[in-house]
DNA sequence: TAAAAAGGTTTATAATATAAACCAAATTTT
DNA sequence: AAAATTTGGTTTATATTATAAACCTTTTTA
């Protein structure tokens, strides 16, 4: 059986990727909402898809609030879709 | 976004109900080889599996060797489809 | 100006997955 | 016929992970 990446098979990292799959970008407020989770948590989930890769994250300001905006990378889509497709020979999809 | 059921969004145990979903029952020595799982981890998923009620496990003998034999059960076929379609929102299947 | 909210990060804790060590019975090797 | 190995596991320890709680700084509101 294939492996399933373990970076990718987290619920809060896996929900972050397919919302970033699906926009140009996403900011730290939306990926909360969307994803209902806790800053913290959302916070380090960030930074590990960051240091694999497999999203860019740029910190900057919009107006006088800062603003942290996440993109995924060729990298990163490229590992989404291996994952899909390992997890499609589990789910007989 | 749906909750991705703990219990089986970990690699080991959706392997074990992914082979457990297609045939009628199936031993520790093979979902031990279809796995590549360790013997010590595959005993405690599978324990954990039990304990949910989403598998029954009967150990007995064959010949003179234990033998622990698996299937899935009513509940862990509901389960293991709520978390298809779960799964499928995040990777738009 | 004091209090609360926005937008996060860092640190501590609880849960999880995994492997290592172990055990008893059966089989094989010497 | 001992001794060593294999089979089929279980139990316990460890390393990783996920998660929440506490915290920080700046801005806004009361």
């Amino acid at each position: 059986m294939k492996e399933l990446n373990p970076l990718l098979h987290s619920q809060l990292r896996l929900a972050i990727m397919s919302i970033l799959m699906n926009v140009e970008e996403a900011d730290f407020v939306y990926l909360k909402e969307k994803t209902e989770s806790t800053a913290g948590n959302l916070s380090v989930q960030i930074d590990k898809l960051s240091s694999a890769g497999y999203i860019t994250v740029e910190k900057g300001m919009s107006g006088k609030r800062p603003r942290t905006i996440c993109s995924v990378t060729e990298d990163g889509i490229k590992a989404f879709e291996e994952y899909v497709d390992a997890l499609k020979s589990y789910l007989n999809l």
